[in-house]
DNA sequence: GCCGTTTTCGGCCCGACTGTTTTCAGTCG
């Protein structure tokens, strides 16, 4: 079994929670809890370059020790550290600090009172009454504790960015209603455009923050209010989503939005700056001893440590600080840069408008070009064409190009990658188009080594233009499947095809690790809509907030160009490369 | 457990709210 950087992150977080619930020293503890997300974060497949013998490099956070526990996860797939810490504590315990309320002293409390281990016993000694005779425990907590159970046995997720977007947005408008306040702004990880988010953090600037939370209580999707004070509320809304609101007043909105925009490990990072400086930073602004000397702005907080204003989407101390502090930081792709959109469905295979419909609709939304990549015949359920019927729609394109200004139509095709890496349409058909675009639909399956030759030996077509979304994960429903995207990334790149960051928010594909490594390893990604009507465009600004956390630029995105170099590059389809006879040379 | 142009030892981000307390620990973000 392969073990992934993932693999070795939950160890390390396993690792965490159990030394924490053991009373470990809390900064070891954090230590692994860095330790955990640094790794989930890195590109490099450490247990593969450990695997052929590579040098991993110094990894922030990362000495001796656990750089050595790194290798010996890579290699065994867990730790002996973790195996003895689970001899002591029952690994399931780690489930209990999930529940809201619980950390690790209660957890610890429960396990040694109670002999509590699993989500099901706390349940039951919950709902007999257990708990509130325990040091530090009462009858609320109990009572809260049921309900967390519950709530986490049954739902309990992350809601996508597209759907917390439609109930934050009423909501941050319901609030500038209240009294007295000033800027509404939705902060926290919806600002920093992650693909789903736990919960939605708003801000308020307002003199006094009691009537703003008075209002927010009371707005009518609130099912339960969690907590509320004068200045900090959460409430639990009908569809499940937790908001938090905060209120400061206006000369901190700068220090608030930037400390609730986060990420947590920015923001550590930012004030661990600030105290290298002799300053304290927090929501209320920065401060010399007692004076405030930032925080009205975002910008001067980043000035009060000197460095310049980072977006959002950046800030996830991934790198972002130093290229700041360097000058470096990338201009990244804004949604205004996209010239076109090379991915996008009509009526004739399973979209629900029609081509001209498409098409003036992306002029509308500002788009130059479009390219329509039907389904392909394999595709039955989506209604996919055949030869015939691909051929017959050239027609009606050449047909609306002559009459339509200002948009142009390219044509394409989203052709299914068979398991065998060939591809649905023999290559006399794919030649009469502009846009191939290549795509993975069935056989999620395979073992990696095989998905991965089945993905390269498709790129090796010289037809091929784009790969759709690469990784083929749909969000909270399909993991992706087993591929080395790093390999893929290559071969795209020295084939000259563009990896698709499939914008639609169900997929966001490249996400944004991946798409920071196609932007590292040179790779060009197109930002496609992939549009099944003439709504969807509007999907663009969520696969824009994709790679933008993915570091992109316009000049990292194809339809960031204009037409003509976009056809210049598709065209230059250059011959597939021999097969190399020997992994190294 | 990590880290270092003040340090190889002694630090490690900071504040609000809740519940169980009777002045504060625990948890959360």
């Amino acid at each position: 079994m392969p073990v992934h950087n993932a693999d070795i992150a939950r160890v390390f977080e396993d690792i965490a929670d159990l030394l924490e619930i053991s009373e470990a020293n809390p900064f070891r503890v954090r230590a692994y809890r860095n330790a955990a997300r640094t790794i989930g974060d890195v590109r490099l497949d450490l247990a593969a370059a450990i695997g052929s013998g590579k040098e991993i490099p110094k990894l922030p956070g990362i000495g001796a020790d656990l750089d050595a526990k790194i290798h010996e996860i890579a290699s065994t797939g867990t730790c002996a550290l973790l195996e003895k810490l689970k001899k002591q504590l029952p690994p399931a315990i780690t489930e209990l600090l999930k529940i809201p309320g619980l950390g690790p002293k209660r957890v610890k409390a429960l396990h040694e009172a109670l002999d509590i281990d699993t989500l099901p016993q706390l349940l039951e000694a919950a709902r007999k009454g257990k708990i509130r005779d325990l040091p530090g425990f009462g009858a609320k907590t109990e009572a809260h504790i049921v309900e967390a159970v519950q709530a986490r046995l049954g739902q309990a997720k992350r809601f996508k960015l597209a759907v917390a977007a439609q109930y934050a947005q009423p909501l941050a408008a319901y609030l500038r209603g209240a009294k007295g306040a000033r800027e509404v702004v939705i902060a926290g990880s919806y600002r920093r455009m992650k693909e789903t988010v736990g919960d939605i953090d708003i801000l308020v600037t307002a003199a006094a923050g009691a009537p703003v939370m008075e209002r927010f209580v009371k707005y009518p999707e609130v099912r339960e209010v969690l907590s509320k004070g004068d200045t900090r509320a959460s409430v639990l809304l009908t569809c499940g989503l937790q908001v938090d609101l905060r209120a400061v007043p206006p000369e901190s909105f700068g220090a608030a939005l930037h400390y609730f925009t986060g990420s947590k490990a920015h923001n550590i990072a930012i004030r661990r700056l600030a105290q290298d400086r002799g300053l304290k930073l927090n929501e209320y602004g920065v401060f010399k001893g007692e004076t405030r000397v930032a925080g009205e702005t975002e910008e001067s907080v980043f000035a009060s440590v000197d460095l310049p204003w980072i977006s959002p989407e950046l800030r996830e101390d991934r790198g972002e600080i130093e290229a700041a502090r360097r000058g470096e930081l990338p201009r990244l792709v804004e949604r205004g840069d996209l010239r076109g959109d090379l991915h996008l469905h009509t009526k004739a295979s399973d979209g629900r408008s029609s081509l001209r419909e498409m098409a003036l609709a992306a002029k509308a939304r500002g788009l130059d070009y479009i390219a329509v990549t039907e389904h392909s015949q394999r595709e039955t359920q989506a209604h996919g064409l055949d030869s015939a019927r691909l051929l017959k729609q050239l027609g009606e394109i050449d047909r609306l190009n002559a009459e339509l200004k200002g948009i142009t139509i390219l044509k394409g095709t989203e052709v299914d990658i068979l398991e065998d890496g060939s591809l649905d349409f023999p290559d006399s058909v794919l030649a009469k188009l502009d846009v191939v675009v290549a795509a993975v639909h069935a056989r999620f399956n395979l073992p990696r080594a095989q998905q991965t030759a089945r993905i390269l030996k498709a790129l090796d077509n010289p037809y091929v233009s784009i790969l759709a979304h690469p990784s083929g994960r749909l969000i909270d429903e399909r993991e992706p499947y087993e591929v080395d995207m790093q390999a893929v990334i290559r071969r795209a790149k020295a084939r000259g095809i563009a990896l698709e960051l499939n914008a639609h928010p169900d997929r966001l594909d490249l996400d944004d690790i991946a798409a920071r490594m196609a932007k590292e390893e040179g790779a060009r990604v197109a930002i496609n809509s992939d549009a099944h009507s003439v709504h969807d465009f509007e999907n663009l600004a969520f696969g824009v907030g994709q790679a933008r956390r993915g570091w992109l630029e316009a000049r990292d995105v194809l339809n960031a160009r204009p037409l003509a170099e976009v056809r210049k590059l598709l065209a230059r389809a250059e011959p597939a490369a021999p097969r190399r006879r020997r992994a190294r040379e």
